[in-house]
DNA sequence: CAGTGAGCGAGCTTCCGCTTGACTT
């Protein structure tokens, strides 16, 4: 029996760290917080001053318990939980479960899971910061305030029967997509005319290559023309030429918002995918800590990885560095994501080792020499007017970390057309070998759309959510259905193009697609009319900077000069007085917006938000006669639907003839287009489109489905309505909506199976239903 | 599975931040 009961937070470190102190110290992991507030009445006494009532939650009392035990036989209990505020107040819930004085319990903090950092540690315990923690506790009550105060206003004020949520970072979440949506909307398309001379030139072997020159932009059409004109005949001359030396330097180390964002540039990844990877990098031992906001590395990891930059490069590519974290909002608890042997530059699991890779080659290069590079312009007179054009080339004369790994950049910081060739050996005064010149119209472009990762990252500079919460907070804002996540196609455009040529102008016009964006975020008319209610009402919630002033408040706290119970109240008085206000007074939320009058009948045209979502309404509910409604598609908005568009909806449903000798019709249903016939469903094939579709296509389409069906279906108890299936997890029981798992040994027998063994398998089933996520019992 | 669109009102939903597995049709 060990003397000494070490708690962490994460098991992964538990077994670690067991192996650094020895057998003196048994550690054991508390699964991250092992108490929250009781989810009735808030779980706050808000009389009593916000006296928080804690329970532990079911799927923590196995732990729980398990650590009493453990401590009531211990010598000694030491609180290892993480250096930040949610660290610091596990360490004080384990401390009321375990009842340990937190006065007298010793508290020890460490960054970096080396040896010397845990002996360190182990050497200097101090006890828990209550300060801190009720810095925390502020942070946790004020929260589940918001949520909890805040969703019910929208059950009351919404007619959609979803469960709606709203929260301190998920709403400015959704808010930010929303707003950028509406920029995109709003955004008016400019254009102007790109110059650009193309000579010719040897280069340094004598092959003849060719480079470009830029002039200023050119307003109009007519401008550029006219431009082009006055070069017409022209001779061009170098008039100067300016040689500038120039570094790059490498990217600092992973946290886990740049892992995101470089996992979603490089390899696609959304940020759920990136951290699930990650994790099982973790728990195999090859990464640190994957939930993280510090750039920070080890003084072991600087070793290690400068080591193996010497043996693959040799010493003049390493270049030391210590980074230190621009965010305000940063607690660093953890070190930066790396590997934790830099040797290992691959992992044998293919699922991971492209991650891996991500990670192995950003620490490499964090500490890898800055590249440097030659810069050369080249100014270009032009003998028929006073307008110069220029000539850029970059060269690399060393690579330095560039040899491994370069950051990719969002859609937001890409500058069209600044990509930098090389320029051939030219001298000032040489008169150049000119081909053409052209005059390209170019457009100004809104700011993209949001990915996943790039949310995260603006999220992080509001200092809004942590580590762990920018993938989950993604995930309930999906789930909620504020958000979608789709590509979406571009749309052809002309553009303008003028050649000069052998002093002659062409004029000609071109097209590209435009505004095509792939895995995007785009805000639903839910989350649209949500955000605009919650902003109307709740500004100071909504508003951009709410989080950075309550965490500056929270900041006060930890250091002991303001009282949580104060900061708490002062929050909660005027935003209570909000919810009660709105309650009473604020419309139902509805979003409607009229998109014109119906000529014949002289009807009002409206989009608006139904009970079962966005839809188009002609005429008003009333006594005499009933509107008539239909949905809108996909990826319509009631923002921007027109007139026309919304008259094409009420086409369905259509009837396409008759098949078999019954009818056939499409219509949309909940689940998309679908064709019914002969009282049978059957969805349409992707690419169908329900308002063109014709019979020969549907005829078809019905026959194959029939057969699929039968293919997926085993067994059939007609009488007791009993499908034996066959589905992705293999073959399992279907009664109307319920389905029920079969084990192994079943499965295996599915075809087999009597209609009695089938009835026992889900009376058991029904009686122990397997156990679901976050499943409690009433008490 | 393929309807609906008003209002009443049982009894339900809901937050953010720490952690992993259990579970999925």
């Amino acid at each position: 029996m060990a003397k000494n009961l070490l708690i962490v937070e994460s098991p992964a470190k538990a077994k670690t760290i067991e192996n650094i102190l020895g057998s003196d110290f048994e550690v054991k992991s508390c699964y991250g917080h092992i108490r929250d507030l009781e989810k009735d009445d808030m779980g706050i006494d808000v009389n009593k001053n916000y006296a928080p009532r804690y329970i532990v939650p079911e799927d923590k009392q196995k732990v729980v318990a398990e650590l009493k035990k453990l401590a009531k036989k211990a010598e000694q209990v030491w609180l290892a939980t993480d250096e930040d505020r949610e660290g610091e107040a596990i360490s004080w819930h384990l401390c009321e479960v375990l009842n340990l004085d937190p006065k007298t319990t010793k508290r020890i903090v460490f960054h970096e899971i080396t040896k010397p950092a845990i002996r360190a540690a182990v050497d200097h315990p101090r006890f828990v910061d209550l300060n801190l923690v009720n810095a925390q506790q502020a942070r946790r009550i004020l929260d589940r305030i918001v949520g909890f105060e805040l969703s019910p206003v929208l059950w009351r004020k919404m007619s959609m029967r979803n469960s709606l949520s709203a929260g301190r970072v998920q709403s400015v979440a959704v808010r930010l997509i929303a707003e950028r949506e509406r920029e995109i909307n709003a955004f008016g398309t400019t254009s102007s005319f790109k110059i650009e001379a193309l000579f010719a030139a040897k280069d340094i072997n004598n092959k003849n290559v060719t480079f470009t020159a830029e002039g200023s932009r050119q307003d109009t059409n007519q401008d550029a023309e006219k431009f082009l004109q006055s070069c017409a005949g022209a001779s061009y001359k170098v008039r100067d030429i300016q040689v500038k030396p120039a570094r790059k330097s490498p990217a600092a180390p992973f946290t886990t918002s740049t892992l995101q964002q470089e996992a979603s540039r490089k390899l696609g990844y959304g940020v759920s995918k990136t951290m699930l990877l990650a994790q099982k990098l973790y728990e195999s031992g090859f990464i640190t800590y994957m939930r993280t906001d510090s750039v920070n590395l080890s003084d072991t990891a600087i070793a290690d990885t400068r080591a193996q930059i010497s043996k693959q490069f040799g010493d003049k590519y390493v270049q030391i560095r210590k980074y230190k974290n621009k965010n305000e909002s940063a607690q660093e608890a953890h070190e930066a994501i790396r590997p934790t042997y830099m040797e290992n530059a691959t992992v044998k699991d293919a699922d991971t080792n492209r991650l891996y890779e991500l990670i192995w080659k950003r620490t490499m290069a964090s500490l890898m020499a800055d590249a440097e590079l030659e810069k050369t312009t080249a100014k270009i007179d032009i003998s028929t007017n006073k307008a110069e054009l220029a000539a850029q080339g970059e060269v690399l004369k060393f690579d330095g970390f560039l040899k491994i790994y370069m950051e990719d950049k969002d859609d937001e910081d890409v500058e069209e057309g600044n990509e930098e060739g090389s320029l051939p050996p030219i001298r000032v005064g040489q008169v150049l070998d000119f081909k053409e010149m052209k005059a390209v119209e170019r457009f100004t472009r809104p700011a993209p759309r949001y990915t996943e990762a790039s949310l995260v990252k603006k999220l992080e500079e509001l200092g809004i959510g942590r580590p762990s919460t920018y993938a989950p907070t993604i995930s309930t804002i999906l789930k909620r259905g504020y958000v979608e996540k789709r590509d979406k196609e571009g749309v052809k455009r002309d553009y303008r193009v003028l050649v000069l040529k052998l002093d002659k102008i062409t004029k000609t016009t071109e097209q590209e697609n435009t505004g095509a964006e792939k895995s995007k975020l785009f805000p639903t008319d839910l989350g649209l009319v949500v955000t605009d209610f919650l902003s109307q009402h709740f500004a100071d919630v909504m508003d951009y900077g709410f989080t950075a002033s309550i965490e500056h408040e929270f900041d006060e706290i930890a250091a002991g000069t303001k009282i949580w119970t104060k900061m708490v109240d002062g929050f909660y008085k005027p935003f209570k007085k909000d919810i009660e206000n709105t309650l009473e007074n604020a419309e139902r939320i509805k979003g409607e917006r009229e998109l014109g009058i119906e000529p014949e009948t002289g009807k009002r045209v409206i989009a608006r938000m139904g009970r079962f979502g966005p839809m188009v309404q002609i005429g008003e509910a009333n006594e005499e006669e009933k509107p008539r409604f239909a949905k809108l598609k996909a990826n319509q908005s009631i923002e921007t639907i027109s007139y026309a568009e919304a008259m094409e909806l009420f086409k369905l449903p259509r009837n396409l003839g008759k098949f078999e000798g019954e009818d056939v019709s499409v219509n949309i249903g909940r689940f998309g287009p679908y064709a019914s016939h002969n009282k049978k469903f059957y969805s349409l094939n992707k690419g169908m489109d329900p308002y063109s579709v014709m019979l020969e296509e549907i005829a078809p389409m019905i026959e194959e489905k029939r057969v699929a069906k039968d293919e997926r279906t085993i067994k059939v108890f007609e009488k007791e309505k009993i499908q034996v299936l066959k589905g992705p997890y293999g073959p399992y029981i279907k009664q109307g909506l319920r389905n029920f798992k079969l084990t192994k040994e079943q499965q295996d027998k599915a075809a087999d199976l009597t209609i009695d063994e089938v009835k026992q398998i889900m009376e058991e089933l029904k009686a122990n239903p397997p156990k679901k996520k976050g499943a409690k019992k009433k008490a």
